[in-house]
DNA sequence: TTTAGCGTATTACTCTACTAATACACTAAC
DNA sequence: GTTAGTGTATTAGTAGAGTAATACGCTAAA
């Protein structure tokens, strides 16, 4: 289930993709699944229908899901796979932007890899 | 020497304080070296003297730069160490996405340090 | 053919961030 | 004291993002 955090600077409609996304992923929704109606989301999530049509519509762009006209939205097969993909592309950016600050410090690759390794420790990945 | 984007999302004035503090970071400008004053860098820049203030406001509140009242502002002794520190700081903060991300990728640490080792080889890190 | 349920289009309101115009107040040097 | 150089305060304009109200058009099923 979606939860709205009112008070986060996240655009709602930004919210309702990443927790759509999630839900995809980890397989809530399927291949070719119903998503819920524009305006049953709106209701339950307490929104305004545009809001959620926001997001399935950039949804939708991203090739995440589909519409059939007059019915409904479902997840296009492979999207889970996809999503992955661009989940990696996200962490990619992320490393780039670790590197271009790395190299306004001067820093070499293994001094880059203690800071992470460290910052991995922190956070208890295992 | 800095360089605006105009056509970028960031905000001019963000630009600038980022230009600065590289600036800072590289020894451009020393400890206690005064910086150029606002109209100054407002015509050569070719911007409204409030936005350069904006930045350079932003920077004393972060204990960057330092003002001497009816002469100008001055780079803080230690600020360049200041900076570093900041920088590490930003780091973590991608750290701590990319692991967000990995864990709603279910991946293991190994796997992580693999997707970044594969971005530090095609950014060429030494 | 009617109806209930879909997404869509249009319009407008609100809020915030950014930038700018202009006038002000302080300091140092002459 | 005047002047030229600092940063500061006030006010306003502009643009963009986000959200909502409302009405519209399509589809499937009764």
């Amino acid at each position: 289930m979606i939860r709205i955090n009112e008070s986060s600077p996240v655009p709602i409609y930004q919210q309702i993709i990443e927790g759509m996304q999630r839900e995809i992923l980890s397989g809530v929704f399927a291949a070719d699944d119903r998503l819920p109606s524009i305006r049953d989301l709106a209701i339950s999530l307490k929104v305004n229908p545009n809001t959620i049509a926001r997001a399935y519509q950039e949804m939708a762009n991203a090739g995440t899901i589909y519409f059939k006209r007059g019915q409904g939205a479902y997840v296009t097969p492979k999207s889970a796979d996809d999503l992955l993909e661009q989940a990696r592309a996200e962490m990619a950016k992320h490393i780039i932007e670790i590197i271009a600050i790395a190299r306004s410090m001067n820093l070499d690759r293994q001094q880059v890899r203690r800071i992470f390794d460290a910052v991995l420790d922190q956070q208890e990945v295992k």
